[in-house]
DNA sequence: GTCGTTGCGTTTTTT
DNA sequence: ACGCAACGAC
């Protein structure tokens, strides 16, 4: 009955029984989080404490929330209904519902998306007559949404916490702006929470009436909680004359988000909020190896303000390899080598999709996605394109996909009965069975089942419809191919299909407020369609960038930022750009400060935890930005690894060496701080005045990026220059150096 | 409305 | 260098 209990350790188990009074469990990576808040859960209801509708839990995302209810369901050995379990945006807006009319609203809202927010914000600005140039809308909807993080309503924003923005009107359109949504009977994000804490705070019988509907509240990533998720909840769990059953969850050295909003404070003060709360640490990690944990550990431990936790190596088998740190040259060799490294590993039977690549901004996966296309390394990108995971954009891709190639039985099931063609159990598990007897596609069965009377009235009608738009789109597909018709024909067979088959009317005819927004992406889709000369081009183009059901298990490569790699965790992890400005971000430092650095650095620390059994870090000696080639040193984190941890590789001493002659200067803007290599003047101070000496053709040149060459004629400040390992480029003369004859200079630029 | 040109910005992301 | 957004022209 309670062998669920029997899989914990004794923190652990702390944590799942500890059920009454306030309770925050500071959990570090790896330690066991989600099975504890699990297994608490179902504990609470399996021990008669609660029945399922009168525990709260709240998750950031939906795929935190189907995490959790799966895996309740699966302790519980059954699923479960009436759970008050989801996102805290999800959770509002059902009760948001409820209680609409408090707020203005009726309770069939709609919730506005950020196209709409912004479009409806700019409208007021000019109603305002702000010059949008000057003072761009998406500035002020980033204040007001700060606002409302905070819990401030226009009313509550005093003069001192006002922006300057717009010559000090903001307030005043932050209520103008909510006064719209109100006219239009709209809510954005940020207001599901803002008005449903509004009715807690005035309304008593509203609160009083989740009081005795909640017993015990269940809060995951609370690290991650923002003010006004943070009076949500303590309105909800403070309640005069009784203990607060509140259960949070969360590590303060994975809060990473504070730029949209979280406090790590939340966290830090959880005793105060809730006196008499017990803590409890899980501090025994399960996933990675000793050296991994004491690199992460170190790291962290640079950072002030902790609650203080340490991760011990849980696993009987924590000896590992060190933490590899390479030094390169420049970003390609970084790339090279990192795809060489994956290489190996898959060679010696690690599977690919346990490998990670992880970097700080999402323009760097683009060198490591050549490299791994040149090297034929089956890899995926994570966040980069959450627009193909959309339902309506997957039933249409279904569509295309089932006029394309007739024997997509998947992509035919998908849209069979959608819209609804009255296709139920009885009729699909009979061409499931037809289709296997006859060992032919679902479509085939469909005409076979037609052709001999099994399907009959409503369905076969609506089935022989559908199964006639598919046929004629692929004779239409098939014209297209052999005449010599001019490229937008499959964009017209497919606007066709999707009206046909009734898939556009659905949502037409559908009264939700997402609807017209689905139509919107809908539209979008075929807009894709004009890359691509035709239809199974585009298709092909769309599964290599959609996760979709085929491939999400498939051996891939992982390539996604640090922050979409929070909770993931890998058997091998690559975290390439490890270089001062770039990680930690010049443009964090800048605007946060010292804060901004710590939450770089426990950025680095979710980074190197994600790995089971080996790290590499990696940082180069230049780097393309943007237009030009950059010099930058190692990032400060790299130094803050214990060496006993770690593995040094690559050029080190010559990355030491370069340090040395480098610029002082990362992005061309920031003077660098943290180490003061000395600069050479003359030719890597770019933006100067041109050089006064001329390069006559003949001269030998050296080159930051491409090493030794000729000048072979110039051109005011340009000069062809035949390079002895790059080839023949043009470059401007501030770039390269005059080197005399016999000069050897050091040559790091080729360390291999 | 739709197309083409110009100019600016360029970290991280969920709901 | 590149992409996107805003503006002006048809």
């Amino acid at each position: 009955m309670t062998s669920y209990l029997e899989r914990l350790n004794p923190e652990q188990r702390e944590a799942v029984e500890t059920v009454d009074g306030p309770l925050l469990v500071l959990a570090g990576a790896g330690t066991g989080k989600t099975r504890v808040l699990t297994t608490r859960f179902a504990h609470i209801l399996l021990s008669g404490r609660a029945s399922p509708g009168q525990v709260l839990a709240v998750t950031f995302t939906n795929r935190a929330s189907r995490e959790m209810r799966e895996r309740v369901a699966v302790i519980l050995g059954r699923p479960v209904e009436g759970l008050w379990l989801g996102t805290f945006h999800a959770l509002c807006a059902r009760m948001l519902r409820r209680h609409a009319e408090y707020v203005g609203l009726t309770s069939s809202f709609t919730i506005l998306d950020t196209d709409d927010q912004l479009r409806l914000l700019k409208q007021v600005m000019e109603l305002h007559r702000i010059d949008i140039k000057r003072w761009p809308a998406p500035g002020l909807m980033g204040a007001i949404q700060r606002w409302k993080d905070r819990g401030l309503t226009p009313d509550r924003i005093t003069p001192s916490e006002d922006t300057d923005f717009a010559g000090g009107k903001a307030r005043q359109i932050y209520g103008d702006y909510q006064e719209r949504l109100r006219q239009l009977n709209a809510a954005d994000f940020g207001d599901l929470m803002l008005h449903i804490v509004e009715i807690l705070r005035t309304r008593p019988d509203v609160l009083a009436q989740y009081h005795r509907a909640f017993r015990y509240i269940l809060v995951d990533e609370y690290q991650d909680t923002n003010t006004i998720q943070y009076l949500w909840l303590r309105l909800l769990a403070q309640r005069e004359g009784f203990p607060s059953n509140i259960c949070c969850v969360g590590d303060d050295d994975q809060s990473i988000y504070s730029w949209r909003g979280a406090e790590v404070e939340n966290i830090l003060r959880f005793e105060k909020d809730f006196p008499g709360a017990t803590i409890v640490r899980l501090e025994s990690n399960y996933r990675s190896t000793a050296p991994i944990l004491g690199a992460a550990s170190g790291l962290i431990a640079h950072n002030e303000g902790r609650m203080g936790k340490t991760l011990r190596p849980g696993r009987e088998d924590s000896q590992g390899d060190k933490v590899l740190i390479a030094s390169v040259w420049d970003s390609d060799e970084e790339a090279r080598l990192v795809g060489e490294r994956i290489e190996q590993l898959h060679r010696e039977g690690n599977t690919l999709s346990e490998m990670a690549i992880l970097v700080r901004a999402g323009f760097q996966t683009r060198a490591f996605e050549e490299r791994m296309i040149t090297l034929g390394l089956p890899y995926r990108v994570i966040g980069g394109m959450r627009f193909y995971e959309r339902a309506e954009i997957r039933d249409a891709i279904a569509y295309m996909r089932a006029m394309n190639q007739p024997s997509d039985d998947l992509a035919f099931e998908r849209i069979i009965n959608l819209p609804r063609r009255g296709v139920g159990d009885v009729a699909l598990s009979a061409l499931h069975s037809r289709a296997r007897a006859d060992r032919v596609p679902m479509t085939e069965a469909v005409l076979r089942l037609l052709a001999d009377g099994t399907l009959k009235g409503r369905v076969r009608d609506q089935l022989g419809q559908l199964m006639a738009t598919l046929e004629r789109g692929r004779i239409g597909l098939a014209e297209a191919a052999q005449g010599e018709q001019i490229a937008p024909v499959h964009i017209r067979v497919v606007e066709t299909l999707l009206e046909e088959s009734g898939y556009i009317d659905m949502w037409k005819r559908d009264k939700s407020p997402d609807a017209p927004g689905r139509l919107d992406n809908l539209k979008e889709l075929v807009r894709a369609l004009v890359d691509f000369e035709t239809l199974g081009g585009f298709l092909e183009h769309v599964s290599l960038v959609m996760e979709n059901d085929e491939n999400a298990g498939a051996d891939r490569v992982n390539l996604m930022t640090l922050h979409g790699a929070k909770g993931l965790e890998f058997d091998n992890v690559f975290l390439p750009g490890w270089e001062e400005g770039l990680f930690p971000s010049q443009r964090t430092m800048d605007e946060s400060g010292n804060k901004g650095l710590e939450e770089e650095r426990r950025l680095a620390y979710v980074g190197i935890t994600r790995a089971r059994k080996r790290a590499l870090i990696s940082h180069a000696a230049n780097r393309r930005i943007y237009a030009n080639w950059q010099s930058s040193i190692p990032s400060r984190f790299i130094d803050e690894i214990p060496e006993e941890h770690a593995e040094r590789m690559g050029s080190t001493s010559l990355a030491r060496e370069q340090l040395r002659n480098a610029p002082t200067v990362f992005s061309g803007q920031f003077p660098l701080m943290a180490k003061r290599p000395r600069a050479i003047e003359s030719w890597e101070q770019p933006g100067r005045a041109p050089r006064s000496d001329t390069l006559a053709p003949g001269t030998r040149v050296f080159h930051q990026k491409f090493g030794y060459g000729i000048v072979k004629s110039a051109d005011d400040n340009k000069l062809d220059v035949e390079f002895e390992k790059a080839g023949f480029k043009r470059v401007l003369d501030n770039y390269v150096q005059q080197v005399s004859e016999g000069e050897i200079g050091a040559d790091i630029g080729t360390g291999s």
